[in-house]
DNA sequence: TTGTAGGCGTTATCAT
DNA sequence: ATGATAACGCCTACAA
């Protein structure tokens, strides 16, 4: 443990002042060539690292984030915030931030959390996941002006603070389209309850390919909540009316491995695609629809670095989704 | 955004001493009672927070720990580190403490993070996860009296530091002990190359079970690296032998998974069981150990803070997993 | 371009 | 039991 390196070890070192290290650090513009070089040997010679709790005494901020990490629900979509979280904390750290993270138990147990973390850590900025209509989290952070990027957008009024989300529409429309050329024409759509913006906004994607191609007829729509047994379920009875589809867009791979099941026991082929490429979809060949977690992480750190550094980037980001061909469609 | 509520707002609040409001923070006892209960009230009527960057300037604590959060690799087993990762922020919370994320893409880049995060943000602790063979990080930490934990003991040598585990030798001893009872005689067993201490634990749980049985003779053993297309690989292997086996103990989901697809092209039913309880596993039906994940995120933080206020706990915890039965065996 | 003098909010030390 | 004072490491004035 060799003594505490501070400014001053570094100042003694490149025999400068205090100040001058400090300019190194924070304006190398306004310090001699020469001198920087100096200074910033002995930093390097020093192994000297600025003490993040002085900076912020002084400065207020703190140089990280917060983000929530869930409670795994199902395990399956679960996975997805764990790849972005991962994302996030890797551009983050390019950026000179960190990334702190806190459970909650609801919305208000939440923004409880948030006063909590500003008042004693100062924090920088915060990324939500998973925002629905009428969110009382972001009016809150914004009613405060505290920085904030969202990972989904804000279903109500998209201009009302910065995100970053993926087309949802575009991915269930490239799906079916897919499912279009390979000469299928009843193509059913098993998704969420309306009311959830990522649910609608997914199911809209089915809808308006199978319209495009004047198709509206045979497109039966089926909504439920998620889980593997709720989507064998609708299969199921999809198989048993009248003419029952060839192929099926699930709003998710819980949903799409349950109509898998359903499917299996049929003697007719039926084409099945699900939604995030979770593990779940990759082990078993279910051809799904691919989310870019990582630059999706990416984009929020921009701007929320954007944000910081007052710099005008464009508050709104749209990521295309892609999709991932396997067995089953 | 009111204004800041520091420690001389409440002392004023309160008509007291910064110090006196300092006390009954920090040590409350020497505070007489009523002088105590008018600070507390000050305290919640003005929502006062301590500041942490002021307090760990002070005290060189910061009530922070960190931890790793890996690159997702095939993303099956990404999801237990994900699982651990959420215990170990609600638990440290109820601890006073929050988790701080960080990456690296291997050793030595992570000691070098450990400096860096030691030298910015005065960490109180890490909590490393997968240990294995001659970790230079711990050697590193426990060098520079750093405080840490790993979940996974140290397999050179159980005493060198403190660890939480899970008993992977109990877990497919469980397994297997399962499959003699179901009447099973020929049970293979499908794990990783000689040399990994997880693997190597649950390989010899399996060995130690077959061994009790006086079964040895009926069991055939594999090594691979991990993945479903070498579990598949494997266990077709096995079944092409003269005596091919009626059930097989997996040490991952990864390898359980590919067994799977082999033995469902055969006529006679084989048991198939993995390692991990992964979402994949609960979505197919296979049948797996569970490790405690939250429990033993817990004890991890448990054991940190014991550290930290020198409190002297049994630094070697071993946990049991248990068996999740399902479909496959 | 460089040096000097506060002060950020907290806690430890020492008086009272 | 309580209060005054100094110090933690840094940054932002201002002076040289």
């Amino acid at each position: 443990m060799a003594e505490k390196v501070t400014i001053a070890t570094v100042a003694r070192h490149a025999r400068v002042s205090r100040q001058t290290v400090s300019n190194v650090l924070n304006a190398p513009h306004i310090v001699r060539e020469e001198t920087r070089r100096r200074v910033q040997e002995a930093i390097t010679a020093l192994g000297y690292r600025a003490n993040q709790a002085a900076r912020q005494m002084r400065t207020g901020r703190s140089r990280l984030f917060a983000v929530r990490i869930e409670p795994t629900r199902d395990g399956i979509n679960g996975s997805v915030l764990d790849r972005f979280l991962h994302g996030l904390t890797e551009t983050a750290d390019a950026a000179g931030y960190r990334v702190m993270l806190y459970t909650a138990t609801g919305d208000d147990d939440e923004i409880a959390t948030f006063d909590d973390l500003l008042g004693a850590y100062d924090l920088d900025g915060f990324v939500l996941t998973g925002t629905d209509h009428g969110d009382p989290r972001t009016a809150w952070l914004a009613q405060r002006g505290v920085p904030f990027v969202t990972f989904g957008r804000p279903w109500d009024d998209p201009e009302s603070h910065p995100w970053v989300d993926v087309d949802g529409a575009a991915g269930t429309a490239q799906a079916t389209q897919r499912l279009l050329d390979a000469g299928h024409r009843r193509i059913a759509f098993i998704g969420w309850p309306e009311g959830s913006g990522v649910g609608d906004d997914r199911r809209a994607g089915w809808r308006t390919t199978m319209a495009a191609a004047g198709l509206d007829g045979a497109a039966p729509c089926r909504a439920t909540e998620d889980g593997i047994a709720q989507g064998e379920r609708e299969m199921r009875e999809l198989l048993a009316t009248d003419d029952p589809p060839t192929a099926v867009v699930c709003v998710s791979d819980s949903l799409a491995l349950g109509a898998l099941r359903a499917v299996r026991d049929t003697a007719v082929p039926v084409a099945v695609t699900g939604f995030d490429d979770t593990p779940v979809a990759a082990a078993i060949g279910l051809t799904s629809v691919s989310q870019p977690l990582a630059a999706a992480a990416g984009r929020c750190v921009e701007l929320l670095t954007g944000l910081l550094d007052g710099q005008p980037t464009d508050p709104h980001v749209l990521l295309s989704p892609t999709l991932v061909l396997r067995h089953t469609a």
